[in-house]
DNA sequence: CGTTATCTTGACCGTCGTCAAACAGGGTGG
DNA sequence: CCACCCTGTTTGACGACGGTCAAGATAACG
Protein backbone atom coordinates (compact mmCIF):
# COMPACT_ATOMS: atom_id res chain seq x y z
CA UNK A 1 0.00 0.00 0.00
CA UNK A 2 2.95 2.22 0.60
CA UNK A 3 5.30 0.80 -2.31
CA UNK A 4 5.04 4.26 -3.92
CA UNK A 5 6.47 5.95 -0.78
CA UNK A 6 10.57 6.70 -1.25
CA UNK A 7 10.93 4.96 2.44
CA UNK A 8 8.71 1.91 1.78
CA UNK A 9 12.02 -0.07 2.00
CA UNK A 10 13.07 1.14 5.34
CA UNK A 11 9.31 0.59 6.83
CA UNK A 12 10.08 -2.99 5.75
CA UNK A 13 13.62 -3.30 7.68
CA UNK A 14 12.32 -1.84 10.41
CA UNK A 15 9.08 -4.20 10.51
CA UNK A 16 11.94 -6.95 10.75
CA UNK A 17 12.82 -5.50 14.28
CA UNK A 18 9.93 -3.40 15.63
CA UNK A 19 6.63 -4.01 15.48
CA UNK A 20 5.38 -0.77 13.45
CA UNK A 21 1.64 0.02 13.15
CA UNK A 22 0.13 2.62 10.28
CA UNK A 23 0.39 5.53 12.60
CA UNK A 24 3.95 4.88 12.81
CA UNK A 25 4.56 4.50 9.09
CA UNK A 26 2.84 7.79 8.38
CA UNK A 27 5.44 9.40 10.78
CA UNK A 28 7.87 7.86 8.57
CA UNK A 29 6.71 8.71 5.16
CA UNK A 30 6.31 12.07 6.50
CA UNK A 31 9.62 12.57 7.03
CA UNK A 32 11.05 15.45 4.34
CA UNK A 33 13.26 13.51 1.98
CA UNK A 34 15.74 14.28 -1.02
CA UNK A 35 15.95 11.43 -3.40
CA UNK A 36 18.95 11.03 -5.38
CA UNK A 37 20.01 8.21 -8.09
CA UNK A 38 24.17 7.70 -7.85
CA UNK A 39 26.20 5.82 -10.75
CA UNK A 40 28.02 2.50 -9.58
CA UNK A 41 31.22 4.00 -7.80
CA UNK A 42 30.25 7.17 -6.50
CA UNK A 43 30.73 8.24 -2.80
CA UNK A 44 27.74 8.38 -0.48
CA UNK A 45 29.90 9.74 2.71
CA UNK A 46 33.69 10.44 2.96
CA UNK A 47 35.68 9.77 6.17
CA UNK A 48 35.90 13.24 7.91
CA UNK A 49 32.35 14.10 6.39
CA UNK A 50 30.01 15.88 8.92
CA UNK A 51 26.90 14.80 7.97
CA UNK A 52 24.16 17.09 7.67
CA UNK A 53 21.91 14.14 6.41
CA UNK A 54 20.82 11.01 7.41
CA UNK A 55 21.13 8.62 4.18
CA UNK A 56 19.14 5.48 2.97
CA UNK A 57 19.57 3.40 0.71
CA UNK A 58 16.53 2.77 -1.61
CA UNK A 59 18.16 0.36 -4.59
CA UNK A 60 21.08 -0.93 -5.38
CA UNK A 61 23.38 -1.52 -3.20
CA UNK A 62 26.36 0.48 -1.31
CA UNK A 63 29.14 -0.64 1.32
CA UNK A 64 31.18 1.01 4.01
CA UNK A 65 34.88 1.05 3.69
CA UNK A 66 38.19 2.30 5.25
CA UNK A 67 41.74 2.35 3.27
CA UNK A 68 44.99 2.05 5.55
CA UNK A 69 47.41 4.25 5.79
CA UNK A 70 49.44 2.24 2.68
CA UNK A 71 46.41 2.08 0.49
CA UNK A 72 44.68 -0.95 1.12
CA UNK A 73 40.59 -0.86 1.54
CA UNK A 74 38.88 -2.96 3.58
CA UNK A 75 35.26 -2.87 3.16
CA UNK A 76 33.52 -3.69 6.32
CA UNK A 77 29.96 -3.88 5.62
CA UNK A 78 27.37 -3.80 2.96
CA UNK A 79 24.10 -2.43 2.83
CA UNK A 80 21.13 -3.51 0.53
CA UNK A 81 17.96 -1.83 -0.12
CA UNK A 82 16.21 -0.48 3.34
CA UNK A 83 19.84 0.08 5.26
CA UNK A 84 20.32 2.54 6.81
CA UNK A 85 23.14 4.23 5.56
CA UNK A 86 24.40 6.21 8.59
CA UNK A 87 22.39 5.30 11.86
CA UNK A 88 25.89 6.11 13.52
CA UNK A 89 25.37 10.16 12.58
CA UNK A 90 22.44 10.09 14.40
CA UNK A 91 24.91 10.27 17.55
CA UNK A 92 28.40 11.20 15.84
CA UNK A 93 29.58 14.14 14.33
CA UNK A 94 32.37 13.06 11.71
CA UNK A 95 32.10 9.71 9.70
CA UNK A 96 35.17 7.62 10.45
CA UNK A 97 34.89 5.63 7.15
CA UNK A 98 33.83 5.73 3.48
CA UNK A 99 30.13 4.97 1.87
CA UNK A 100 30.19 4.58 -1.83
CA UNK A 101 27.76 2.75 -4.29
CA UNK A 102 28.96 -0.63 -5.25
CA UNK A 103 26.05 -0.14 -8.12
CA UNK A 104 24.03 2.55 -9.76
CA UNK A 105 22.02 3.25 -6.55
CA UNK A 106 18.93 5.15 -5.29
CA UNK A 107 19.89 7.44 -1.95
CA UNK A 108 17.20 9.11 0.05
CA UNK A 109 18.51 12.12 1.94
CA UNK A 110 16.55 13.59 5.42
CA UNK A 111 17.67 15.67 7.76
CA UNK A 112 19.77 14.51 10.59
CA UNK A 113 17.53 16.50 12.78
CA UNK A 114 14.19 15.19 11.49
CA UNK A 115 15.63 11.98 11.78
CA UNK A 116 16.45 12.76 15.38
CA UNK A 117 12.93 14.76 16.15
CA UNK A 118 11.32 11.48 14.75
CA UNK A 119 12.78 9.02 16.94
CA UNK A 120 12.35 10.95 20.14
CA UNK A 121 8.73 12.30 19.05
CA UNK A 122 7.96 8.37 18.38
CA UNK A 123 9.77 5.99 20.74
CA UNK A 124 8.99 3.14 18.86
CA UNK A 125 10.46 4.34 15.74
CA UNK A 126 13.51 4.88 17.95
CA UNK A 127 13.69 2.26 19.25
CA UNK A 128 13.28 0.25 15.65
CA UNK A 129 16.29 2.57 14.71
CA UNK A 130 18.68 1.63 17.51
CA UNK A 131 17.27 -2.41 17.32
CA UNK A 132 18.85 -1.48 13.65
CA UNK A 133 22.02 -0.31 14.97
CA UNK A 134 22.55 -3.11 17.33
CA UNK A 135 22.15 -5.27 14.91
CA UNK A 136 24.41 -3.96 12.38
CA UNK A 137 27.32 -3.99 15.51
CA UNK A 138 26.74 -7.59 15.90
CA UNK A 139 27.46 -8.04 12.21
CA UNK A 140 30.41 -5.86 12.37
CA UNK A 141 31.28 -8.46 15.08
CA UNK A 142 30.53 -11.56 12.82
CA UNK A 143 32.99 -10.02 10.16
CA UNK A 144 35.54 -9.68 12.51
CA UNK A 145 35.47 -13.97 13.41
CA UNK A 146 35.22 -13.77 9.36
CA UNK A 147 38.25 -12.32 8.24
CA UNK A 148 40.42 -13.31 11.43
CA UNK A 149 39.48 -16.87 12.43
CA UNK A 150 38.05 -18.64 9.07
CA UNK A 151 40.14 -19.42 5.81
CA UNK A 152 39.37 -18.19 2.45
CA UNK A 153 36.88 -20.35 1.70
CA UNK A 154 35.10 -20.29 4.33
CA UNK A 155 35.19 -16.40 4.67
CA UNK A 156 33.29 -16.38 0.79
CA UNK A 157 31.05 -18.80 1.56
CA UNK A 158 30.03 -17.09 4.67
CA UNK A 159 29.75 -13.65 3.02
CA UNK A 160 27.16 -15.71 0.41
CA UNK A 161 25.03 -17.04 3.45
CA UNK A 162 24.40 -13.80 5.03
CA UNK A 163 23.50 -11.96 1.95
CA UNK A 164 21.29 -14.98 0.99
CA UNK A 165 19.48 -14.73 4.65
CA UNK A 166 19.66 -10.59 4.48
CA UNK A 167 18.41 -10.57 0.89
CA UNK A 168 14.86 -12.98 1.23
CA UNK A 169 14.49 -11.12 4.21
CA UNK A 170 13.89 -7.58 2.07
CA UNK A 171 12.32 -9.73 -0.04
CA UNK A 172 14.87 -9.36 -3.03
CA UNK A 173 15.85 -13.14 -3.44
CA UNK A 174 13.85 -16.16 -3.43
CA UNK A 175 16.45 -17.58 -1.33
CA UNK A 176 17.78 -20.20 -4.10
CA UNK A 177 19.72 -17.18 -5.95
CA UNK A 178 20.27 -13.51 -6.09
CA UNK A 179 22.67 -10.85 -7.89
CA UNK A 180 25.59 -10.48 -6.24
CA UNK A 181 26.79 -6.81 -6.97
CA UNK A 182 30.81 -7.26 -6.39
CA UNK A 183 33.12 -7.97 -8.26
CA UNK A 184 36.13 -10.56 -6.73
CA UNK A 185 38.43 -7.53 -6.32
CA UNK A 186 34.93 -5.95 -3.62
CA UNK A 187 34.58 -9.67 -2.72
CA UNK A 188 38.15 -10.10 -1.39
CA UNK A 189 38.01 -6.10 -0.09
CA UNK A 190 35.36 -7.72 1.94
CA UNK A 191 37.41 -10.53 3.13
CA UNK A 192 40.81 -9.76 3.65
CA UNK A 193 41.65 -11.60 0.58
CA UNK A 194 43.31 -10.33 -2.83
CA UNK A 195 40.67 -10.95 -5.88
CA UNK A 196 43.09 -13.35 -7.25
CA UNK A 197 42.40 -15.16 -4.33
CA UNK A 198 39.07 -14.95 -4.05
CA UNK A 199 38.73 -16.34 -7.86
CA UNK A 200 40.59 -19.51 -6.79
CA UNK A 201 38.39 -20.00 -3.52
CA UNK A 202 34.86 -18.98 -5.96
CA UNK A 203 36.18 -21.59 -8.54
CA UNK A 204 36.65 -24.45 -5.83
CA UNK A 205 33.52 -23.73 -4.44
CA UNK A 206 31.90 -23.91 -8.02
CA UNK A 207 34.03 -27.19 -8.74
CA UNK A 208 32.42 -28.77 -5.45
CA UNK A 209 28.74 -27.86 -6.61
CA UNK A 210 28.06 -25.41 -3.77
CA UNK A 211 27.34 -22.51 -5.54
CA UNK A 212 26.44 -22.11 -9.24
CA UNK A 213 27.27 -18.70 -11.31
CA UNK A 214 25.55 -16.99 -14.10
CA UNK A 215 27.12 -13.67 -14.37
CA UNK A 216 26.49 -11.85 -11.13
CA UNK A 217 23.93 -14.02 -10.53
CA UNK A 218 24.55 -16.53 -7.64
CA UNK A 219 22.60 -19.55 -7.43
CA UNK A 220 23.20 -21.82 -4.25
CA UNK A 221 21.75 -25.53 -4.95
CA UNK A 222 22.75 -26.59 -1.54
CA UNK A 223 22.40 -24.16 1.24
CA UNK A 224 23.02 -26.81 3.66
CA UNK A 225 26.00 -27.52 2.34
CA UNK A 226 27.58 -23.95 1.76
CA UNK A 227 26.93 -22.95 5.55
CA UNK A 228 28.71 -26.03 6.53
CA UNK A 229 31.41 -24.33 5.14
CA UNK A 230 30.76 -21.50 5.76
CA UNK A 231 30.34 -22.45 9.70
CA UNK A 232 27.51 -20.20 9.65
CA UNK A 233 25.16 -19.44 12.50
CA UNK A 234 22.41 -17.12 11.51
CA UNK A 235 21.97 -16.05 15.08
CA UNK A 236 24.14 -12.80 14.98
CA UNK A 237 21.55 -11.50 12.93
CA UNK A 238 18.89 -11.60 15.21
CA UNK A 239 16.49 -11.79 12.54
CA UNK A 240 12.44 -11.14 13.58
CA UNK A 241 13.06 -11.58 17.32
CA UNK A 242 12.00 -8.55 18.51
CA UNK A 243 9.00 -8.27 16.44
CA UNK A 244 7.57 -11.20 17.84
CA UNK A 245 8.22 -9.79 21.75
CA UNK A 246 6.86 -6.34 21.22
CA UNK A 247 3.93 -7.51 18.93
CA UNK A 248 1.48 -7.66 21.45
CA UNK A 249 1.99 -4.71 23.24
CA UNK A 250 1.30 -2.22 20.62
CA UNK A 251 -0.47 -4.16 18.10
CA UNK B 1 33.49 13.73 44.75
CA UNK B 2 31.36 10.60 43.85
CA UNK B 3 34.17 8.13 43.70
CA UNK B 4 32.67 5.86 46.36
CA UNK B 5 29.68 5.32 43.79
CA UNK B 6 30.12 1.69 42.27
CA UNK B 7 28.96 3.39 38.73
CA UNK B 8 31.52 6.73 39.12
CA UNK B 9 33.57 4.74 36.68
CA UNK B 10 30.28 5.00 34.19
CA UNK B 11 29.83 8.51 34.44
CA UNK B 12 33.73 9.38 33.71
CA UNK B 13 33.05 6.82 30.71
CA UNK B 14 29.57 8.30 29.98
CA UNK B 15 31.59 12.29 30.23
CA UNK B 16 33.53 11.60 27.93
CA UNK B 17 30.54 11.62 24.73
CA UNK B 18 28.41 14.08 26.67
CA UNK B 19 28.07 16.66 28.93
CA UNK B 20 26.49 14.95 32.08
CA UNK B 21 25.70 17.67 35.10
CA UNK B 22 25.19 16.79 38.79
CA UNK B 23 21.48 15.65 38.35
CA UNK B 24 22.67 13.76 35.75
CA UNK B 25 25.29 12.20 37.81
CA UNK B 26 22.51 11.37 41.22
CA UNK B 27 20.02 9.85 38.61
CA UNK B 28 22.63 7.26 37.24
CA UNK B 29 23.91 6.78 41.31
CA UNK B 30 20.16 5.87 41.70
CA UNK B 31 20.02 3.26 39.69
CA UNK B 32 19.75 -0.09 41.50
CA UNK B 33 22.96 -1.92 41.46
CA UNK B 34 24.83 -5.38 42.03
CA UNK B 35 28.38 -5.45 42.27
CA UNK B 36 29.77 -9.26 41.95
CA UNK B 37 33.24 -9.92 42.10
CA UNK B 38 34.49 -12.35 39.36
CA UNK B 39 37.61 -14.44 39.07
CA UNK B 40 40.30 -14.11 35.72
CA UNK B 41 38.68 -16.57 33.02
CA UNK B 42 34.73 -16.69 34.38
CA UNK B 43 31.87 -15.98 32.24
CA UNK B 44 29.98 -12.50 32.53
CA UNK B 45 27.48 -13.42 29.25
CA UNK B 46 27.00 -16.54 27.08
CA UNK B 47 25.65 -16.82 23.67
CA UNK B 48 22.36 -17.88 24.08
CA UNK B 49 21.93 -16.17 26.94
CA UNK B 50 18.80 -13.92 27.78
CA UNK B 51 20.17 -11.55 29.79
CA UNK B 52 17.54 -9.39 32.41
CA UNK B 53 20.64 -7.40 33.47
CA UNK B 54 22.59 -4.85 32.41
CA UNK B 55 26.81 -5.42 33.44
CA UNK B 56 28.74 -2.39 33.49
CA UNK B 57 32.70 -2.87 34.26
CA UNK B 58 34.29 -1.44 37.27
CA UNK B 59 37.79 -2.42 37.46
CA UNK B 60 39.77 -5.15 35.64
CA UNK B 61 39.30 -5.99 32.02
CA UNK B 62 36.57 -8.77 30.02
CA UNK B 63 36.72 -9.10 26.79
CA UNK B 64 33.88 -10.03 24.13
CA UNK B 65 34.23 -13.20 21.72
CA UNK B 66 33.11 -15.82 19.39
CA UNK B 67 33.96 -19.22 19.01
CA UNK B 68 33.52 -20.64 15.57
CA UNK B 69 32.27 -24.39 14.58
CA UNK B 70 35.46 -25.63 14.59
CA UNK B 71 36.75 -24.38 17.90
CA UNK B 72 38.52 -21.75 17.31
CA UNK B 73 38.21 -18.79 19.34
CA UNK B 74 38.26 -14.88 18.31
CA UNK B 75 38.13 -11.69 20.41
CA UNK B 76 36.16 -9.12 19.19
CA UNK B 77 36.02 -6.54 22.14
CA UNK B 78 38.34 -5.90 25.11
CA UNK B 79 36.40 -3.35 27.85
CA UNK B 80 38.48 -1.75 30.27
CA UNK B 81 36.80 0.40 33.69
CA UNK B 82 33.80 1.95 33.42
CA UNK B 83 32.64 0.10 29.73
CA UNK B 84 28.91 -0.81 29.26
CA UNK B 85 29.27 -4.70 28.78
CA UNK B 86 26.20 -4.89 26.97
CA UNK B 87 24.52 -2.18 25.49
CA UNK B 88 23.09 -4.26 22.97
CA UNK B 89 21.00 -5.81 25.27
CA UNK B 90 19.38 -2.68 25.80
CA UNK B 91 17.62 -4.13 22.35
CA UNK B 92 18.51 -7.06 21.71
CA UNK B 93 16.97 -10.27 23.62
CA UNK B 94 19.75 -13.07 22.77
CA UNK B 95 23.29 -12.98 23.46
CA UNK B 96 25.16 -13.31 20.09
CA UNK B 97 28.32 -13.62 21.35
CA UNK B 98 30.20 -14.41 25.14
CA UNK B 99 31.85 -11.93 27.68
CA UNK B 100 34.76 -13.48 29.59
CA UNK B 101 36.87 -11.90 32.20
CA UNK B 102 40.24 -11.66 31.19
CA UNK B 103 41.44 -10.38 35.15
CA UNK B 104 39.78 -11.06 38.41
CA UNK B 105 37.04 -7.79 38.05
CA UNK B 106 34.43 -6.27 39.30
CA UNK B 107 31.33 -5.93 37.51
CA UNK B 108 27.57 -4.27 38.29
CA UNK B 109 24.40 -4.94 37.10
CA UNK B 110 21.61 -2.82 36.63
CA UNK B 111 18.08 -4.69 35.70
CA UNK B 112 17.63 -3.99 31.62
CA UNK B 113 14.65 -2.51 32.50
CA UNK B 114 15.98 0.25 35.11
CA UNK B 115 18.64 0.88 32.75
CA UNK B 116 15.92 1.68 29.58
CA UNK B 117 13.57 3.70 31.88
CA UNK B 118 16.74 6.00 33.08
CA UNK B 119 17.51 6.30 28.99
CA UNK B 120 14.21 7.08 28.23
CA UNK B 121 13.48 8.97 31.49
CA UNK B 122 16.81 11.29 30.91
CA UNK B 123 17.35 11.93 27.79
CA UNK B 124 21.08 12.89 27.98
CA UNK B 125 21.96 9.96 29.47
CA UNK B 126 20.04 8.17 26.82
CA UNK B 127 21.63 10.05 24.46
CA UNK B 128 25.66 9.15 26.10
CA UNK B 129 24.47 5.73 25.70
CA UNK B 130 23.75 5.69 22.17
CA UNK B 131 27.11 7.62 21.38
CA UNK B 132 29.31 4.72 23.50
CA UNK B 133 27.17 2.10 21.36
CA UNK B 134 28.56 4.37 18.06
CA UNK B 135 31.73 4.62 19.27
CA UNK B 136 32.22 0.96 20.01
CA UNK B 137 30.51 0.16 16.71
CA UNK B 138 33.29 2.00 15.41
CA UNK B 139 35.90 0.12 17.10
CA UNK B 140 34.40 -2.95 15.58
CA UNK B 141 34.77 -1.33 11.88
CA UNK B 142 38.24 -0.83 12.82
CA UNK B 143 38.97 -4.18 13.97
CA UNK B 144 37.77 -5.58 11.06
CA UNK B 145 40.60 -3.64 9.08
CA UNK B 146 42.82 -4.61 11.41
CA UNK B 147 42.56 -8.03 10.88
CA UNK B 148 41.76 -7.98 7.33
CA UNK B 149 44.05 -5.89 6.30
CA UNK B 150 47.04 -5.47 8.50
CA UNK B 151 50.11 -7.55 8.71
CA UNK B 152 50.91 -9.29 12.68
CA UNK B 153 53.08 -6.68 13.76
CA UNK B 154 50.35 -3.87 12.44
CA UNK B 155 47.51 -5.87 14.15
CA UNK B 156 50.17 -6.22 17.49
CA UNK B 157 51.00 -2.73 17.20
CA UNK B 158 47.24 -1.04 16.48
CA UNK B 159 45.97 -3.22 19.21
CA UNK B 160 48.37 -1.11 21.79
CA UNK B 161 47.80 1.66 20.35
CA UNK B 162 44.07 1.67 21.07
CA UNK B 163 44.69 0.27 24.24
CA UNK B 164 46.90 3.37 25.37
CA UNK B 165 44.43 5.83 24.12
CA UNK B 166 41.39 4.38 25.49
CA UNK B 167 42.88 3.62 29.15
CA UNK B 168 44.23 7.28 28.77
CA UNK B 169 40.89 8.62 28.82
CA UNK B 170 39.55 6.82 31.90
CA UNK B 171 42.46 8.04 33.17
CA UNK B 172 44.28 4.36 34.01
CA UNK B 173 47.23 5.04 31.99
CA UNK B 174 49.77 7.73 32.21
CA UNK B 175 50.17 8.05 28.20
CA UNK B 176 53.73 6.50 28.36
CA UNK B 177 52.90 2.81 30.21
CA UNK B 178 50.04 0.74 30.91
CA UNK B 179 49.35 -3.09 32.43
CA UNK B 180 48.22 -5.33 29.42
CA UNK B 181 46.15 -7.95 30.60
CA UNK B 182 45.95 -10.00 27.70
CA UNK B 183 48.28 -13.02 27.55
CA UNK B 184 50.01 -13.56 24.38
CA UNK B 185 47.69 -16.08 23.43
CA UNK B 186 44.76 -13.91 23.96
CA UNK B 187 46.33 -11.23 22.13
CA UNK B 188 46.40 -13.64 18.74
CA UNK B 189 42.50 -14.46 19.63
CA UNK B 190 42.00 -10.56 19.22
CA UNK B 191 44.50 -9.92 16.15
CA UNK B 192 43.18 -13.76 14.21
CA UNK B 193 47.09 -15.22 15.04
CA UNK B 194 48.51 -17.99 16.70
CA UNK B 195 50.19 -17.20 19.72
CA UNK B 196 53.13 -18.38 18.62
CA UNK B 197 53.28 -15.66 15.75
CA UNK B 198 52.36 -12.81 18.72
CA UNK B 199 55.37 -14.04 20.30
CA UNK B 200 57.61 -13.83 17.21
CA UNK B 201 55.93 -10.29 16.31
CA UNK B 202 56.45 -8.91 20.47
CA UNK B 203 59.91 -9.83 20.19
CA UNK B 204 60.34 -8.38 17.06
CA UNK B 205 58.53 -4.36 18.45
CA UNK B 206 60.93 -5.05 21.25
CA UNK B 207 63.98 -5.52 19.05
CA UNK B 208 62.96 -2.59 17.19
CA UNK B 209 62.66 -0.11 20.44
CA UNK B 210 59.24 0.14 19.61
CA UNK B 211 58.02 -1.55 23.35
CA UNK B 212 59.58 -2.67 26.25
CA UNK B 213 58.19 -5.18 28.83
CA UNK B 214 58.46 -5.65 32.29
CA UNK B 215 55.88 -8.74 32.94
CA UNK B 216 52.27 -7.76 32.19
CA UNK B 217 53.64 -4.39 31.95
CA UNK B 218 53.68 -2.54 28.63
CA UNK B 219 55.30 0.60 27.82
CA UNK B 220 56.21 2.76 24.86
CA UNK B 221 59.30 5.28 24.56
CA UNK B 222 58.53 6.37 21.68
CA UNK B 223 54.57 6.33 20.65
CA UNK B 224 54.86 8.04 17.43
CA UNK B 225 56.83 5.34 16.01
CA UNK B 226 54.54 3.26 17.03
CA UNK B 227 51.65 4.57 15.73
CA UNK B 228 53.54 4.83 12.59
CA UNK B 229 53.84 0.91 12.68
CA UNK B 230 50.47 0.51 13.44
CA UNK B 231 48.56 3.10 10.67
CA UNK B 232 46.99 4.27 14.18
CA UNK B 233 44.61 6.89 13.15
CA UNK B 234 42.64 7.85 15.94
CA UNK B 235 39.34 9.07 14.68
CA UNK B 236 37.60 5.89 15.10
CA UNK B 237 37.41 6.11 18.96
CA UNK B 238 35.77 9.84 18.41
CA UNK B 239 37.08 11.12 21.81
CA UNK B 240 35.40 13.83 22.83
CA UNK B 241 33.58 15.28 19.79
CA UNK B 242 30.31 15.21 21.32
CA UNK B 243 31.48 16.58 24.91
CA UNK B 244 32.30 19.77 22.95
CA UNK B 245 29.75 20.32 21.23
CA UNK B 246 27.47 19.68 23.45
CA UNK B 247 28.45 21.65 26.07
CA UNK B 248 27.01 24.65 25.78
CA UNK B 249 23.41 23.38 25.38
CA UNK B 250 22.52 22.29 29.02
CA UNK B 251 25.99 23.11 31.33
C1' DC C 1 34.13 -2.78 -32.72
C1' DG C 2 37.71 -1.04 -30.15
C1' DT C 3 38.64 -0.13 -25.24
C1' DT C 4 38.54 -1.14 -20.64
C1' DA C 5 37.22 -3.71 -16.62
C1' DT C 6 36.92 -8.22 -14.83
C1' DC C 7 37.97 -12.91 -14.65
C1' DT C 8 41.23 -16.75 -15.04
C1' DT C 9 45.47 -19.22 -14.77
C1' DG C 10 50.39 -20.22 -13.70
C1' DA C 11 54.83 -19.72 -11.31
C1' DC C 12 57.02 -18.29 -7.36
C1' DC C 13 57.57 -16.65 -2.71
C1' DG C 14 56.68 -14.97 2.10
C1' DT C 15 53.94 -14.62 6.12
C1' DC C 16 52.05 -17.14 9.25
C1' DG C 17 50.33 -21.82 11.08
C1' DT C 18 51.66 -26.32 13.00
C1' DC C 19 54.16 -29.23 15.83
C1' DA C 20 57.32 -29.85 19.38
C1' DA C 21 60.38 -28.90 22.96
C1' DA C 22 62.71 -26.13 26.25
C1' DC C 23 62.44 -22.47 29.61
C1' DA C 24 60.78 -19.07 33.18
C1' DG C 25 57.74 -17.80 36.79
C1' DG C 26 54.36 -18.36 40.33
C1' DG C 27 51.68 -20.94 43.31
C1' DT C 28 50.88 -25.15 46.18
C1' DG C 29 51.87 -28.58 49.26
C1' DG C 30 54.85 -31.66 51.61
C1' DC D 1 62.66 -24.49 51.85
C1' DC D 2 62.36 -27.20 48.06
C1' DA D 3 59.91 -30.26 44.82
C1' DC D 4 56.30 -30.05 41.84
C1' DC D 5 53.07 -28.43 38.69
C1' DC D 6 50.68 -25.34 35.82
C1' DT D 7 50.44 -21.53 32.91
C1' DG D 8 52.67 -18.70 29.87
C1' DT D 9 56.76 -17.51 27.07
C1' DT D 10 60.37 -18.57 23.82
C1' DT D 11 62.63 -20.89 20.04
C1' DG D 12 63.34 -23.94 15.89
C1' DA D 13 62.05 -26.69 11.85
C1' DC D 14 58.89 -27.31 8.42
C1' DG D 15 54.83 -26.73 5.59
C1' DA D 16 50.72 -24.41 3.62
C1' DC D 17 47.61 -20.81 2.76
C1' DG D 18 47.41 -16.98 0.54
C1' DG D 19 50.09 -12.84 -1.70
C1' DT D 20 52.64 -11.09 -5.76
C1' DC D 21 53.60 -10.64 -10.46
C1' DA D 22 52.40 -11.33 -15.01
C1' DA D 23 49.98 -12.80 -18.94
C1' DG D 24 46.04 -14.23 -21.49
C1' DA D 25 40.94 -14.91 -21.97
C1' DT D 26 36.13 -12.97 -21.40
C1' DA D 27 32.90 -9.95 -20.74
C1' DA D 28 31.14 -5.28 -20.30
C1' DC D 29 30.55 -0.88 -22.48
C1' DG D 30 30.58 3.29 -25.13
Amino acid sequence: MHDRQPLAALLRKLRQHAYLGERDADDLFALPVTTRSIAAGGHVIREGDRPTDCAVLLSGFTCRHKVTQDGARQIVAVQIPGDLIDVQHLYLDVADHNVQTLTQAEVAFVPRTAMQDLAARNPEIGRAINIGAAVEASIFREWVVNVGRRDGRGRIAHLLCEFALRMNAQGLSDGQAYDLPMTQEQIGDATGLTSVHVNRMVRSLEADGLITRDKRSVRFPDITALREVAGFNARYLHAGEQAISRRPLNA
